[in-house]
DNA sequence: AATTATTTGTTCGTATACAAAGGAGTTTAT
DNA sequence: ATAAACTCCTTTGTATACGAACAAATAATT
């Protein structure tokens, strides 16, 4: 028996919003022994990817508010896992870089994202991955 | 040209959490005439769905944290869109009713919520939609 | 060059999420 | 009947989200 009804059921929205708590809870359980959260995990992925990066720039790779940005950063700093370089052009900015820390568990913090990724999507086909994939990207992606 | 790197851009988690923030602002942005939250009106259709649900049944039914509804329930109530009833056997529980407020909104809070769902996914085609919202669906009800 | 407009990052206020703990009520087991 | 176990809801603490307002700095315009 379905325990969703026939009126919220056939709603994307919600849909959406279950496969992300689900993924996001997948995820956030494997990165507990390492002390991040997703989010912390996500920007420091995307300093390894931008090495130098700028909050604006890390902002506009990864699609996230300035102001959700900023916190995150804080607390990747506290915890010691990048590093703030003063830009010398431009004094509003700083830069980011992985801190040794983070470096040291590069591979691994990585591969916790890539296996995690395979499990949640255990039970689909090769196929259906791909399309399901594919169709995300274009949701967001579109103008 | 694609703004998204190889690294992070063939992640499922990066895209769901993506395709919901896209969807979250699209619905978002529907409901703030009402001053309704996204969670607010999905709690509150969860309440015309099951009139005189108490939050333990909500929460299941729509797969929330009690925590997290102890606090949209509240909001709800503060804005007169919900009517809490005590429980005449259990004095721990209070049954949840649509107000008359709510009531009188209660066809255009649905529709916008419908017309919100064809605009989010209005570039996909008809066999696109049936499997996204298949995947999407069997992605969170899987054990 | 001086004024204006724009950009960068922070801070504030509000609303989720959710783990954890607490208080009150109910059920179970003895 | 009573203690132990369990349930329901609330509260607390931490971490996103994001609009709005801001200070500082840079760019654009006249």
């Amino acid at each position: 028996m379905d325990s969703l009804p026939n009126n919220v059921p056939d709603c994307t929205f919600f849909f959406l919003a279950k496969a992300h708590q689900k993924a996001h809870g997948l995820l956030k359980k494997k990165l507990i022994p390492y002390g991040l959260t997703n989010m912390q995990h996500l920007i420091l992925e995307g300093i390894w990817y931008e090495e130098g990066a700028t909050a604006t720039e890390l902002g506009k790779l990864l699609i996230l508010d300035k102001a959700t940005l900023s916190g995150i950063i804080d607390r990747l700093h506290d915890g010691d896992w990048i590093e703030k370089q003063p830009d010398k052009e431009d004094k509003r900015v700083f830069r980011l870089y992985p801190s040794d820390k983070a470096n040291n568990l590069k591979n691994e913090l990585i591969d916790v994202r890539k296996k995690g990724n395979e499990l949640l999507l255990a039970d689909f086909t090769m196929e259906e991955k791909i399309i399901f994939k594919r169709l995300l990207r274009s949701l967001f992606l579109e103008a």
